[in-house]
DNA sequence: AATGAATGAGCCTTCATTCAT
DNA sequence: CATGAATGAAGGCTCATTCAT
């Protein structure tokens, strides 16, 4: 059995190793200019073998989705504080999402495409993400502070979406100089966007 | 003269019509599952013929890009309202933005697949989008409403930005219910974030 | 009939024109490598014109090979010495050849292609270049100076051939410091292959 | 290792196959009009597989030259007498040459192309023929039997150069009635050519 | 006669996927 | 399970030739 565990690690390990070649990849030259052949040169998996782990080529990119999917999700939620005012729990989260994507410029980039990509049949939706979703949302709809009544998707574009891009612009274009502080003022002026502000009219 | 008039003319509009069929089918179906034949079946020009026009596939969406950016820049910037106070010129030139968006969804997604391709060097700048943007930012800058001290990159995002996406959100997965009154909520919603607001909550 | 005669005359400059470039087009680049649009390019004439005075690309070609092949033969007969001992006139003919390759390499690469070519049919017999031949064959069929006892063929080939490659290789590579004095017994090399030498067995 | 054995020994017949099938359709047709898929056909290849064995049609027929080359080569040098008189081991190079180039004549037809095509960069030196070229050249430098003094490429010329161009004209047009007689005495003619004669006539 | 835009067959090459070993 | 040679259908692009003007 023991023998039997460690087979299947190696399989385990192959399939992870074949979805991060594919996600470096991806990032680096595109869907398109990633033919089979470099996901498996890269990965060090035989060509054959790649078709044992997944049926074909778009299949391991939505498994790669869905993948990337779940662990930013993760990133967003981890060590979530508790008991926090509305404004400061949007800004912990806010950065937390920027800090991701900085980190993890291959996954934001592939996200990007992927989303982007009209080619692709609207990947289902990924469960851990609704759910993390919906946990956020319950934070902001206390009296203390709200979001603005706008439909879900407006406000993550207004909030995280701009995050994301910010993040990919960075890496893309090298540095936009932006420090700490900066940092604090898109977290805050993310929060004047989505949420309600005291004396709004202008 | 007439003839060699209609002579160009005629060459004028099949030049559109290649630039107008790689629109579509771009918009449909991506760059790169659009193939040039396919090009030349949708526009009605020889496949030959379409070289004749553009040196390559690369050079004739370089090239729709070029014009697509112009025809967005002239959207944002018709009928400009002079002498108004910022917060409604932005009001005003957000929602231009949006409408164009949600009126030229072809536009939009060939935009936005354009500027994540990472195989495409970086495009030469348009001229007229630079300028048309230095005439903007004018407008912000002025004692009664000035923007916050963000780069230019995150002031975009968090305006036009978000009026591309939503626009774009909005077509690809049907209405979001958005009325006159919510896209004022959303216009108001961009300019509290990117402008500096009287009395800032930490 | 001076119109006419100047319209003959430029239709017959645009003839030479075309046909110049072409001989200068496969010199440099190679028949294949020399489209048909080059060569209306370089010779001024449109496209469509060409197919006025030719028919297609390989009547040009085989046109263009005759003129050349005329224009050699007449280089190597003029200022024909007579009654020149045998030996004389030999060197005389080879020099002159050997200089004609020199001063016209272009003619010297197109035929020497345009002869090595396998998907060229058969080009029939120049008549110039048949009559020029057994013209100068008289010369050497003399008791004071005889050819060996060997097929023209070949004896064509230990002499002018050899000029012809010789003069060939040094325009494609620069000089092989070949001298006045070289190229004298150059010239002397191949009498000595092509005539019966007095004592010849070694 | 068997396995193995066969699986490399049936991959190095299909190289050897799809180079033969070049050669054979050069000889044929030509470069440029020998499409690869005709190459495909003939050797019973795949069209993709030829890009397994060969980045591309131009390295492939650079392989193809190599081998060609090294093989004629090794013909002129087997059974190489020592201690002949130069004249003797001329004659017999000089006849081996010539024996070669009527026994391929696919081989000296494809060589003469290549070495006449504008468009291929010079191919790099091949080492083996270069060795024994040099050791072909020492023969002739010896007090009993020297070369004129004149460029190798000269001597070339009038030497084995003549040898193939004279079989390649018997391979084109059919018998120029060579028999074993006048065979030695172009062997003969060619050496009178290249080397010192005693009392060289003017 | 002259132009040059237009055609469309054909070329070289790539690449997702399969399958004999 | 694993390999990687093999397949063959496209894809982007060229170019000899035609024909409306």
């Amino acid at each position: 059995m023991s023998q039997t565990g460690s087979r299947k690690a190696a399989s385990q390990d192959r399939r992870a190793a074949i979805l991060q070649a594919m996600l470096e990849l991806i990032a680096e030259r595109g869907f398109h200019d990633t033919p089979m052949s470099m996901v498996s040169q890269r990965s060090g998996a035989s060509a054959g073998i790649i078709y044992h782990y997944f049926d074909n080529k778009e299949e391991l990119i939505h498994s790669l989705y869905t993948e990337v999917k779940i662990d930013y999700t993760r990133a967003l939620m981890q060590d979530h504080p508790e008991n926090l005012p509305p404004a400061q729990a949007f800004r912990q989260i806010w950065l937390k999402g920027y800090q991701y994507h900085r980190e993890h410029p291959q996954e934001t980039l592939f996200m990007e495409q992927f989303e982007n990509a009209p080619y692709f049949e609207k990947h289902p939706q990924v469960p851990e993400t609704e759910e993390a979703l919906s946990r956020m949302l319950a934070l902001f709809s206390t009296p203390e502070g709200k979001f603005k009544d706008l439909p879900l998707e407006v406000l993550w574009e207004m909030s995280l979406g701009v995050a994301s891009r910010v993040a990919r612009q960075e890496h893309l274009s090298g540095s936009l100089g932006l420090d700490a502080q900066k940092l604090d003022l898109m977290a805050l002026a993310c929060w004047q966007a989505v949420s309600e502000q005291p004396s709004a009219q202008s």
